[in-house]
RNA sequence: GUGACUGUAGCUCAGUUGGUUAGAGCGCUGGACUGUGACUCCGGAGGUCGCGGGUUCGAGCCCCGUCAGUCACCCCA
């Protein structure tokens, strides 16, 4: 088969799936604005270097997972496989800082070199929010309050899972009581976890071996070693997330996979999507924005799987339904399709906001109605020989099958006609009925 | 990167222990009905059986490779 296909793990969009993505992000950037974000827009590949030290070299991101290529300046560029270390580098780039606080949103692609399956793309698309400047607890409620809010909006009722990382002073105290837990019994954990040991022993803790089990519930929790601060932190976000109304769940075995979360980490789960059960993530991170080369700086921020989370409504069959709306234009032979030309025009021209369409084939009348019924039109306008003649067109409700005539007089007038005719229309869930 | 399962029409799928011209439903299209969507009836188009190799007198079916999809691991949105 010498047809060219889709590289592995992308996808193309189109109707009706495409309709669904619009409305989606459409609903995004209105919460987003509610909440006061402003859009930020980066470029889709950046220097290979900003993620090495931004996302951090041991990851699996860096290390088995980006899409790296040299440009023809032997320059070292990668396609962006996560949102914030780009979003940290612009706000640096630009001065960002220098005017205060930032409140930044994105909804764009990520790319990452994967093996496909649920809910796991190579291309995928993410929104997120990146917070700059607010130390407080009030900054990460209000970050997964927004994230909550999108959940909400689709008719998704969640519990986020939280949890707390500690900082610089007591996360390395929290990593040596965890080696001193499991290192006496190196041999009886699953081999991923030994692994897991010397390189970062917090991944034990959201180990799926069954063999680990016991001795992942018998582990000290980062919440028994907090430092006095970040036990206050964590407690004042727990605290606003009640008086806001959000349910949440204390999740010690959340760890997050990227090197710069401090202190808050959290996670929306949903039972909808297999083994790719996240459909939101994110956290605090105090230190990146100075590891990158600014002035220290706290953020909090999260990212969203769009993919992961159409796929939820999906399954929950929300927002299946479309509403009939729209005119089909039904002309009958040569004539009348040419002379029907202008009309679409001002048809369109009229009212930005209903689809006009027509078919410029040759079918009969009957296919045409077809077509326009399956495109779910609410109307049809037809012109054929007798409306020529006669200086009429027939409007049609296709949710009634009632029909009328009405005088064609200019194009511009005759458009004015229809859309007072289709504005009184009933409802068509009434009409159905 | 590891493992399992699956690739037949636009879609969903049949296809007997390997045996003539590969089928169905839906969709598309023409007609019955020469200007009205449903239903019914009759006709038509649409397939290099993912691709490459092998075994065989003969492969959609068996074997190997490869590509892709699906699911899981690792990891992550």
């Amino acid at each position: 088969m010498d047809k060219i296909a889709a590289p592995r793990g992308t996808a193309d969009l189109f109707p009706p799936e495409s309709a669904r993505w619009q409305a989606l992000e459409e609903s995004v950037h209105r919460i987003a604005r509610r909440f006061g974000y402003g859009e930020i827009r980066t470029p889709t590949f950046e220097s290979t270097e900003l993620f090495v030290r931004g996302v951090g070299e041991t990851t699996d991101i860096v290390e088995k997972e980006m899409y790296t290529f040299a440009d023809k300046g032997q320059r070292s560029l990668t396609l962006r496989p996560e949102w914030t270390a780009p979003v940290v580098r612009a706000v640096l780039e630009h001065n960002l800082l220098a005017q205060g606080p930032q409140r930044l949103y994105y909804i764009g692609p990520i790319f990452r070199y994967e093996r496909p399956q649920a809910g796991r793309y190579r291309e995928a698309h993410q929104f997120g929010i990146e917070c700059f400047g607010f130390a407080g607890p009030e900054a990460d409620v209000e970050t997964i309050a927004l994230a909550h809010e999108v959940l909400r909006a689709h008719g998704l009722g969640v519990t986020v899972a939280i949890n707390s990382i500690g900082d610089a002073t007591c996360r390395p105290r929290y990593r040596e009581a965890l080696f001193a837990h499991f290192a006496p019994h190196r041999d009886a954990l699953s081999p991923d976890s030994q692994r897991r040991l010397d390189r970062n022993p917090l991944r034990i803790l959201d180990s799926k071996a069954p063999e680990d089990r016991a001795l992942v519930a018998s582990a000290p929790t980062m919440l028994d070693v907090l430092c006095e601060p970040c036990a206050a932190h964590f407690a004042r976000v727990r605290e606003m997330l009640g008086a806001i109304g959000v349910a949440y769940r204390v999740d010690p075995s959340i760890v997050r996979g990227l090197d710069y979360y401090t202190r808050t980490v959290f996670e929306f789960i949903s039972d909808d999507l297999g083994a790719q059960s996240t459909v939101c993530a994110g956290g605090r991170y105090d230190g990146l924005v100075a590891e990158l080369g600014g002035p220290p700086t706290p953020g909090v921020g999260f990212a969203m799987g769009l993919e992961r989370f159409l796929m939820i409504l999906a399954k929950r069959g929300v927002g299946a339904s479309a509403e009939r709306r729209g005119i089909a234009v039904v002309a009958l032979g040569e004539d009348a399709r040419r002379r029907v030309v202008p009309l679409v025009a001002a048809l369109r021209r009229a009212h930005g906001d209903l689809p006009v369409t027509i078919d410029y084939g040759d079918g009969k009348i009957a296919a045409q109605f077809k077509k326009a019924d399956r495109a779910n039109a609410r109307a049809a306008v037809i012109v054929g020989d007798d409306e020529v003649r006669g200086g009429s067109v027939v409007v049609r409700d296709l949710a009634t099958r009632v029909q009328e005539s009405l005088a064609a007089t200019s194009d511009d007038a005759t458009a004015d006609a229809v859309l007072h005719w289709y504005a009184a229309l009933p409802a068509a869930a009434d009409a159905a009925a």
